[in-house]
DNA sequence: CGAAGTGTTGAAGCAAATCAATTTTCGTGG
DNA sequence: CCACGAAAATTGATTTGCTTCAACACTTCG
């Protein structure tokens, strides 16, 4: 699987990928880099719906479901490997790997979940700190993250699009996180000093994210 | 498919169907009546984070993910079918009814999506309008509306768990909406006067509910 | 007929948006 | 290596949308 994505090209920072009402040929993996899922809203704001970290797959979809109905772009440069979807559905029909990919859209619907109920349920402080705890794990499980500290580059404005907020607000629930003591930002970097602080404050849990699961459930089969 | 799932048992409304937690044995199809995701926040609250209308599949993740990280209640009375596990990923293996059972997946991913991007971009007023154009698109592709009226039987303290408002906004902004008579709700029924109206108003475009897709994609295979 | 649940209204308070200006950082070319 | 311009971060003041609290009316149903 992975051999089929070895090859991968080079994408700058705020390139789109893939745009709403495309038909893509190609279905794309990330492999290095941060990419986002945007939709434009009819205001003209740009609302990022998920984060595509290195191992994510941006676009499984279009091999099912046709038409795109949001977009894709980098946030920072990005490595990012495309397979054809008819080579995706060749691959579909072994049951194993149907499976694996069926996981990861199950995976990603999970993390959608989530933050619906980050964005319509907290303050904008903890809903940050939230996202943060969401980012550590994440990156740790694809071997980009260690000790709690993480390369975070997104702009302010970026995080605040994430987070349906005006970059204003982002900015000072960022500074509350840091009198708090709770992060520390800087130069693109991440610090969490102490990961089950943040989580406590920010009422995160985990289970959504279903560590470990796909191994489990492929030694099942 | 509909065979196996042609009996049903009635549960009454604001039952739970499955906890956080869990991993049922059964996979669940609402056949009557409307159902919801939802999750418990650290401060007690309930979020709605899915309406699930006759013909929907509450739980195919567990076939795959193993345990919930949400839970799903009955909203009204409903007549709910159940599959074990086992048949499920026995019908799997049939690559039509899985490539339709991840269309599934996938549809319900793309609703999360737009919910997403309601609830963090919309005053609201317009978040319930279109919260109410989706309702009604998908209770008509489920044969269950007919020229804009719809059976609407949610009180708004559930409509107001589900858009991430207080009760007395949602209360408000339906006032809001019946003012400008952009709808008509009495007596558990919602009526749409000028469906194309309230899109506009909302901001509404449907292509994320990928009507008529399944058929042609089932038809490609 | 009474009680509980649901819907409605008013007033006060707060979180976040907006607007606008200023400082800091960063990338680029001289 | 420094100077410059643009992008990003920061701050203050004001406004707005929404929450909260509290009371009250209406409906539904045993």
């Amino acid at each position: 699987l992975d051999a089929i994505a070895a090859t991968s090209r080079r994408v700058g920072p705020r390139e789109d990928l893939i745009r709403e009402g495309d038909r893509p040929s190609d279905v794309h993996l990330i492999k290095e880099g941060y990419a986002c899922r945007y939709k434009m809203m009819e205001s003209g704001e740009r609302k990022i719906i998920a984060w595509l970290l290195p191992g994510d797959i941006c676009d499984l979809h279009v091999a099912v479901l046709g038409e795109m109905d949001h977009s894709i772009a980098t946030l920072t440069e990005c490595q990012v490997a495309q397979v054809p979807v008819g080579t995706v559905e060749e691959l579909t029909r072994n049951e194993r790997i149907g499976r694996a990919l069926w996981w990861n859209t199950l995976s990603d619907e999970a993390i959608l979940r989530e933050w619906l109920v980050n964005v319509g349920g907290r303050t904008a402080v903890k809903r940050i700190a939230h996202l943060f705890c969401e980012l550590r794990i994440r990156l740790k499980m694809a071997g980009r993250a260690w000790d709690g500290a993480l390369w975070f580059p997104l702009t302010q404005a970026e995080l605040a699009e994430t987070m349906g907020m005006s970059n204003v607000h982002a900015n000072r629930s960022l500074q509350t996180l840091r009198e708090e003591g709770l992060i520390v930002l800087d130069d693109k970097t991440l610090h969490i000093p102490d990961p089950e602080k943040l989580e406590r404050y920010s009422g995160f849990n985990p289970n959504y994210l279903h560590r470990g699961t796909v191994s489990r459930s492929r030694e099942d089969t």
